[in-house]
Parts: structure tokens; sequence; C-alpha cells
DNA sequence: ATTGAACGTGAGTGATAGCTCGTATTATAG
DNA sequence: CTATAATACGAGCTATCACTCACGTTCAAT
């Protein structure tokens, strides 16, 4: 796993803008078709349909190709997500966990095939700034919307509550998408289950609008 | 991701049985030390201190490896879901959750690097019993427990519920050992979170023992 | 003690794939 | 128009690695 010296050359001219696009389509088409084993520098580029030579003018090695595909994914999701927190800012929770929820959900199903490749055959290309850390621009809106909301929700470490969201969202949201489970269940049923399950979280220990019941001392206790 | 013609050839002495052994763990520790890429069979077979041969008499080839470990590792994670249960059968809802939720937390801090790249980087060595089918036996058990909890929870779609709760607790378990959170989050604060995500969830829209509200109506369509 | 099966060995083979480099072509500058 | 840089090419080098096979060693049973 070696993918420093980012891009070995910048292209200048537009066609040579082109001859990255069409490279990293075809890499996406491979991985996505055949996974990463069948997935060749060779082949990329006889698909891509310029030689060896030109990939390696744009890209260092290989693992620099995975590593491009992964921030073009990870962008893809985090405008989505970027997008519903700003359709629904001033809205109610359930109304933007739900946007949240769809959001994450639609964009991992863009391309599942690649999403599956990439984030569960292939999670750990460019530790760096990848998913979680890509995230922090959402992280800081998502934590500053369960601010305005603290009054509603249990949970008071918001830091840790944060983290569950995105997390629980995350991983129910790959789990749907990467191995969808036994026939009776639909996507739409754990879209749905989702967003119960992150407002079940939230509002636990929360009766309605009365005072805070002493339920709390049952929560994480701080370190 | 050919690993058919399971065992070439059963051990049936005591020293083929060790030599097996030692493959598995030479195999184990390259994996969890240096990952799936450093770990050749040659390499594997020095470490185990045997010939590439004997290996290639055990283990049809390298993928075979993997799934060996793969099955192994499910196994001892079911063995501990399985015991949870078995102790916490009759208690509370709280208990069996908090029960499972730390059994499958110990279980996956048994070996963190070893489960990282078994379940991170290669989650898609032998498909047919692997993680989700493996647990059809815990899956069953689960399903009962919210069955014979029924009063007590909110979804009414035990199939779904149960699908649910497997999935966040694995999938939140899975995020906490995996990639562990920034520094002021601990793995215990994470464990305590989960427990109580689950329990919202299954609590949702259920005051405490008063008569079913007309809330049921937000969850999940049936189909 | 003998024999045959189980076990173990490791140099070698074949194939693959990442990557280089000398060369050819195209674009931009002056 | 010329010069220089940018882009493109692709045969081939090199290294690695999964896997084989012909041969030696140890066990268990008769």
């Amino acid at each position: 796993m070696k993918q420093i010296e980012r891009p070995r050359k910048l292209p200048r001219q537009q066609r040579a803008q082109a001859t990255v696009e069409a490279i990293l389509d075809a890499a996406a088409r491979i991985l996505s078709g055949d996974g990463y084993a069948a997935m060749s520098t060779n082949r990329v580029a006889e698909l891509a349909g310029v030689s060896v030579g030109s990939l390696y003018q744009y890209f260092p090695n290989k693992d620099a190709l995975i590593t491009a595909l992964h921030e073009r994914h990870g962008r893809e999701i985090h405008e989505m997500l970027d997008v519903a927190l700003t359709a629904t800012a001033g809205g109610s929770l359930r109304e933007i966990i739900t946007a949240l929820v769809q959001a994450s959900l639609h964009g991992h199903l863009l391309d599942p095939q690649l999403h599956r490749v990439l984030e569960a055959e292939l999670p750990f290309f460019d530790p760096p700034k990848s998913e979680s850390d890509d995230h922090l621009g959402v992280h800081a809106r998502i934590r500053s919307v369960l601010e305005a909301h603290r009054e509603q929700i249990g949970p008071q470490d918001l830091d840790l509550a944060t983290y569950m969201l995105i997390t629980t969202v995350q991983a129910l949201v790959h789990a749907a998408v990467i191995d969808p489970p036994a026939a009776p269940l639909s996507t739409a049923q754990i879209e749905a289950a989702t967003i119960e399950m992150v407002l079940g979280y939230l509002g636990a220990g929360v009766p309605s609008t009365s005072v805070r019941t002493p339920t709390r001392d049952r929560h994480h206790a701080r370190l």
C-alpha cells in the first residue's frame, strides 16, 4: 500500500484531462465488474483506450488509481449529505434524520457494485482523508443540529451522540447495500427502520417535553 | 476466489494436526501483522516451520487458508454469543441486549488486528456460510427473545427487528474495533451507547406498560 | 521386521502483472 | 517555422508468487 507521490504529473492540456478521465472510468468499470484482483494496469489502460505508459504518467502506481476512485466516491456522497443538510436546515429532528438517511442510502445506491468493492473490499486505501475524516464538515454540522435540538434528545454527550448517529446510519446503509438481507426485507423497510433506530436512540429517556428524568446515570459515564 | 475442493487431505495423525495448526497460526500472524498482500504461501510455510509442500497437502490453495481462518473466527464469536444468550435466558430485555453487545464486543477484541483484516479487508471469502448465515442459530434465538418480550417493544415486524438488532450491534462493534473514533470517545462509552441505541429502537413508541398508542403507523409499513 | 500409507520437503516452473524507458506524435510559444 | 515541452505509445524487463513434483522420512499395522 503505497500511494505517496500523488499525481505524478498534472494534465495541462484538455486531451490529457480526457485521458485521465478515461483511465478512471475504465478502472471503475473493471473494479465494479470483476473486482480488485482482476484489475491490472494493462487492462485498465486497454479498456481506457490508452497505453500503460500514459497511465503511469498520471498515476504513480496501481494503488493511486484506487485512491483517486475513493476520493471521487467520497466526494459524491459527501455532497449528497451536504445537500440534504442544507435542504432541511431549520426542520424537525425527524425531518433532518430522514433526509440524512435517504441521502446516504441513495448515494450508496448510485453504483452499488463499485461501492461494494471500494468500501467493503478495499477500505484501507488512502487512510488520511477517506470516509470518516472526509465527513468532518458534515460531522460538525450534524453536531450543531443535535445541539439545536438538545432539549428533545436524551444523550447529552453530543460528541458521542454525533458519532453514534453517523456510524449507525453509515453502517446500516452499508449493510443494506452491500449484503441485502433475506427476501422479505426491502430496502425501504430498512430505510424506515434505520430512521426509527436513530430517533429511538436520540429520544431515549426523554418523556416528550417534560422534565429530565434521572434515568440519565445509566448512560455512558464520562471518563 | 476459488476455495472449492475443501481440505485436500485430512490430517489423520497428531503431527499432521499440529502442522495444520501451525500453518493456520502462521497465516493469522502474518495476516494480522502485515495484511493480505504480504501473505505469501511460502512465507506462511516458513513462519509455520513447515515446507510449502506440506501446506498444499492440507489447503488446496491460498484462499482456502483465508476461508479456514474465517470459519475459525466466526465460530469463536458465534460461541460467545451463544453463551451470552444462554446465560441471560429469561432475563429482561436490557439484560439480554447488554450481554449480547458485550459478548460481541469482547469477541471482536480478542484479536482486533486479525478481525480487521478478515472482516474489513477480506469479507468475501467463503460466502456460503460465513458471518450472516453463520448466525442463523443465533438469529432464531434472538427472534424468539423479541417474541417473548413482544409487549415491551415497538416494532412488530420481528424479522425486521431481529435483522436491525443484529446488524446494528455488529456494525457498531465492528466500527468501534476497526476504526476506533477520536480520542475522547472510549470503547466503554460506545458499548453503552450501542445498548441504548438498540433499546431505544426496540422501545420506540412504547409508553412503559400502558396501552398501545397509535404512534404505530409511522413505523415501516408492511409490504 | 516389513510394508504401505501418511507425512514432509524445497528447488523449480510457469504465468502474471507492475512498471520503465526509448521513441514517436501533438500541441504551444516565440 | 522552429523549438521545446507535453502527451502518448507499447515492447519488454524484472520480480513475485502460487503451485507442482519427485523424492525422503515417519508412523501404524500386520
